[in-house]
DNA sequence: ACCTGAACACCGTTCAAGT
DNA sequence: ACCTGAACACCGTTCAAGT
């Protein structure tokens, strides 16, 4: 009873979660660069340097705030009968998270140390070896499935930074597409087939993919190494 | 002749060509926070108004300077007779260059518009096609090795960062690995495991596996849709 | 122990004024 | 046309001072 009332805090007293809670709704609002540490104060009705009080700076805040994002999305991702369809949800569900909030991707591609690539490090890990992955392939599978998420989401993140202006995604893809088209064939044939071709696409299909590619690469992988044991 | 005197410069003129020069240099010397409009106007013996005449503002800056490094890359891997080696050598040659210049990586995985990666873009689509895979898959085979490029550019950037002191790579992995074996056996086991690799992996032969596997997974798509078509 | 808010040491960018 | 450099509108972070 006595250590209920120690412990007891103000209603509006601040706590890491609170700030990182206020951090993420500037975040989701406003975009990364309205996260400062002055709106933050002003938000919670405080002064600046207190949030230094529960906060080590603003890179701890970030990750406290994406490894809130990420650390919900796997837990969601239920676990499937099949690895593949379980590596599938659960990078669709990195995906879908950076969708909702473009933020995650900058932050997830900026700090690959960070507590939050490591749970994602983890969940594709144990899928990779539920896939029966030779144990010296295992960690190439997973860090190389890693960089390729992480490489979309610094694609992603970059997305509403194009778009300075009230453009939609669509209107972004096709004005990209348009100067695509208009380089020089000889220098850029790939680049000006694939503009026509842009348009049109669905990124969360192309992302996608992309996993299966990797996928398909692994599992070629394990049965070779079959092949060699047989 | 007259025309000549005309659009000769006094030699110390400023020009993009300099201004981008002298960026590189700072950034290589001393890393991508000690790349200040002042400073430069500092080395370059000038105000810092003045790079604004010749540059439109920071971004255009690193994405000149970023270009630069990676044309170079891309004139240097030389054609090889399969599309497959030319692949790595082009891949390996960006790894190097954000070997060397940690800032291209960071820079890279930044703002995926920018023209240095729609020339590697450019470098992959053309030996995908050389390869065979269908036009239908192209964009995605393509995009695929582009995102893991990009994933690991932004993996390494970061690396300088980690070392505030004077720490080398190995001493990175080291510290990282001890911080993952102390990690719940329970909650992570798979980057436990992987963290008693980390100590003695290399992480070029780690992005050339990478590589491998995504082409593999492209290869077994080829093969696909040749039986499809048989 | 926790909070306040002014102060410090920076940024990128602009712009009147010069040549 | 090109350059100067002070000024503007910010940052993250610190820290003496409060409760």
């Amino acid at each position: 009873m006595t250590t209920e009332i120690r412990t007891r805090r103000r209603a509006d007293a601040l706590t890491k979660e609170r700030i990182v809670e206020a951090a993420i709704a500037i975040l989701d609002q406003d975009g990364e660069d309205a996260l400062t540490f002055r709106a933050l104060a002003a938000r919670l009705a405080t002064g600046s340097g207190a949030l230094y009080w529960h906060v080590a700076d603003k890179q701890e805040l970030l990750a406290a705030a994406t490894d809130q994002i990420i650390a919900a999305v796997l837990t969601e991702a239920v676990s499937r009968p099949r690895p593949q369809d379980a590596i599938r949800a659960l990078a669709l569900g990195v995906f879908d998270a950076i969708d909702a909030h473009p933020w995650v991707g900058g932050q997830l591609s900026r700090d690959p140390w960070q507590y939050a690539v490591l749970r994602i490090l983890e969940g594709i890990g144990g899928q990779i070896q539920a896939l029966g992955v030779p144990e010296h392939a295992q960690f190439n599978a997973a860090t190389a499935l890693m960089s390729f998420i992480l490489g979309l989401a610094g694609q992603y993140a970059s997305r509403p930074r194009a778009c300075e202006d009230g453009m939609d995604r669509v209107a972004i893809l096709e004005s990209v597409a348009a100067k695509w088209a208009q380089l020089d064939p000889v220098e850029h044939p790939f680049v000006r087939q694939v503009a026509t071709m842009l348009a049109g696409h669905d990124d969360r299909e192309q992302f996608l993919a992309g996993i299966d590619l990797i996928l398909a690469g692994i599992e070629t992988g394990i049965a070779r190494s079959g092949d060699a044991n047989a």
